[in-house]
DNA sequence: AATTGTTTCAACCGCTCATCA
DNA sequence: TTGATGAGCGGTTGAAACAAT
């Protein structure tokens, strides 16, 4: 069915907020309350549509807004509660008291999301993607190889580099094909991780780390 | 100092859901 | 039961701010 955006009538303003229009709106909710979204602007003496004044007043002006840097607190429950309701961005800020859906949808998008897309967790899953850390797995044991075999033959007229195999899983110690040096300030940062997938390298073979980690 | 690239976040759009006549 | 309407949600956009060159 859709619905027409609500600025295609009567050409309504859109845009930035005035201070005068923050003023205006809070000015009637305060003493109206908000009532009824469509019929407020008028009211209120808005050019504005009904969508875009709740918007604001939810986003913006309701004075129980919490402003500034999320706490680690926050991150920690951003994180564990996406891995629960997905995307589920009211969901999540029903449970963090003060921060809106569309803070928390941005601060995910913009920072979470891509802290964890280094460390090479999966965003649906919250567990490391297997198809990175199998990649990583042949790359970095073929070189490892490559390497060994190298350093023990004696030096051909050619130098060719010597070829070999890659090794059954058993034989490689696993770490976190992601992790680098921006990756490691960036975690510091984001004590909230608890998440399934961060492991300490260069310890464990990789079936002990599936079985440990991935279940 | 100027330019270019990147990040952030307020605001919009389109859709679904709930309600009501 | 059905269609109209309002509210709310999640995805996306674009301008401003900031950082790097």
């Amino acid at each position: 069915m859709g619905r027409t955006p609500c600025s295609d009538k009567n050409s309504l303003k859109k845009g930035p907020w005035t201070p005068e229009e923050d003023q205006m709106l809070t000015h009637y909710i305060k003493k109206h309350g908000y009532g009824n979204w469509r019929t407020l602007p008028k009211n209120a003496g808005l050019q504005r549509c009904g969508k875009s004044c709740r918007l604001r007043w939810t986003n913006y002006l309701r004075p129980d807004i919490k402003r500034g840097r999320f706490s680690s607190e926050e991150e920690d429950i951003i994180i564990q509660l996406h891995s629960i309701l997905d995307n589920k961005w009211s969901a999540i800020a029903a449970h963090l008291p003060g921060r809106t859906d569309n803070e928390i949808k941005n601060y995910w998008n913009t920072r979470i999301r891509k802290i964890l897309l280094r460390m090479g967790i999966d965003l649906v899953t919250h567990r490391p993607r297997l198809d990175l850390l199998d990649l990583w797995w042949i790359l970095s044991s073929s070189l490892y190889n490559q390497t060994q075999v190298f350093l023990n033959q004696p030096l051909t007229q050619s130098n060719e580099i010597p070829t070999c195999s890659v090794p059954s899983c058993n034989e490689t110690q696993l770490v976190n094909p992601n992790v680098d040096h921006k990756f490691q300030s960036d975690i510091s940062g984001l004590s909230g991780y608890q998440g399934n997938a961060i492991v300490t390298p260069p310890t464990r073979t990789r079936p002990e780390y599936e079985s440990e980690v991935l279940h």
